[in-house]
DNA sequence: CGGCATCTTGAGTTGGGTCAATGGTCGTGG
DNA sequence: CCACGACCATTGACCCAACTCAAGATGCCG
């Protein structure tokens, strides 16, 4: 299913107000305060909430513009192609966490969202907040905020992808996933995998078949039990001292 | 020579009036119009020139964040650390572009930012631009796409640097280089390289002896000609296959 | 139950890393 | 002017982490 018929044809009738409560972590989700009242109440915005089952795509290369999403549930992937056909996964984002910024400069996104499990995500009308004025001051700086905090993670996994081995690639991964979890109020030990182990690959720089193999080293190695896309941690410290040589 | 020190005092005296036809991509530099004779009549902005010698830094981890920089003339490099002292070069900047988006989340860099030859650039001061109100409302639509570009630039760097072989990634990044500078009007075939093979390597995640083995190869290929750091490019089609397979 | 996707593990190969030696270039100071 | 040292680049020999190919195992769903 496509956001751009979504947004036009399936908007959720019930979400006249905004329920934030889901996402935990509001300091990335939406701004404190005034803001999140002056965009509800007075514009009336941020309340088209999109449900996607698992496999949906929220939009995809060449999708229109229309705006930024929150994720309220579920688990997004973002993929991005090359010309010969090639995918790399550069990004996973969760609830509080906001994509698709992809799609300002040519107000056409190049790369494609995947829900992974069933989700729901909210469309923020990014042009309408540009044009709100100057009480909106504050709610537009959070959003200067929010693609500089996504350029520095991106930075992050450059230096992932650049300088780091495949051991300390997916060390830092878990433990990247472990503290979002934590944050969310999740436990930071017991992760549940939402994405496969090609798409883990994918994302960081290597074949399943390494992925696998590293999965059963970490396990002998007493740093995890895994248990297919059921990730217990063991052993943080140990993680931590892979990636810091 | 430090920025912090440099935006406090060494301010340049004759910059009173904004000169940006060094750039000829002036819509990546400055928005056209209106806009700029906004910054530039109102609220006398942009007129902050910070001239860098080759090595200077123009903010470094730590620094607190004064404004955005955009390039003039010269070449940027920015670097990124790991926790256990590895470096990782996450971006090139060049005339016209605009580098120091990480320092807007916490008003502190997290990265820095070094002068590969002898530089001038413009501080832009974001907050400035975020408060002036309605009118500058073009501007600010600018600074999201720059940013968003940014975003999108990164994302080709995931790629790279997850699913290319070396061959590739030196091969794209060359085709890259030339691109901006023939976007300059200069030359896309000559190009004088700025910084040295193990910053390259840096970028490309891989070792200098790697790339100096690639543009040999390149070089007996008949891709390239190689000559330190002038390299032409005899068969732009031969480098953009190696890419596409 | 069969069919399909996913995951694991083994065996063999290879691209790129490591270590080491050499040569070139540039700036400084005698 | 040359000598020296610092930095940078190239090339060879060797090695290992991650890839490829292949064979099963596991799990899920209709």
């Amino acid at each position: 299913m496509d956001a751009e018929v979504l947004v036009k044809a399936k908007i959720d009738a019930n979400a006249s107000q905004l329920d934030c409560s889901a996402c935990n972590n509001q300091d990335i989700c939406l701004p404190a305060g005034a803001s999140l009242d002056l965009l509800i109440d007075r514009d009336n915005l941020i309340n088209f909430r999109i449900h996607l089952k698992s496999g949906d795509r929220v939009y995809h290369y060449g999708s229109n513009f229309h705006g930024l999403y929150a994720v309220k549930s579920g688990f997004i992937k973002i993929e991005n192609y090359l010309d010969n056909g090639r995918v790399q996964i550069t990004g996973f984002y969760m609830s509080g966490e906001v994509f698709g910024f992809d799609g300002i400069v040519a107000d056409k996104h190049t790369c494609t969202s995947v829900a992974l499990e069933d989700s729901v995500v909210c469309i923020i009308p990014l042009d309408q907040i540009e044009h709100m004025g100057n009480e909106a001051e504050h709610l537009r700086h959070h959003f200067y905020k929010l693609m500089s905090r996504e350029i520095i993670h991106n930075h992050t996994i450059m230096m992932l992808l650049g300088s780091m081995a495949g051991e300390e690639r997916l060390a830092a991964f878990l433990l990247n996933l472990s503290q979002r979890l934590y944050d969310r109020g999740y436990s930071p030990y017991n992760l549940v995998l939402r994405m496969t182990r090609a798409e883990i690959g994918s994302h960081l720089g290597m074949k399943i078949e390494s992925v696998s193999r590293l999965f059963s080293k970490f396990q002998n190695q007493g740093l995890l039990e895994v248990d297919s896309k059921n990730i217990r941690i063991l052993n943080v410290h140990g993680l931590r001292e892979l990636i810091s040589q």
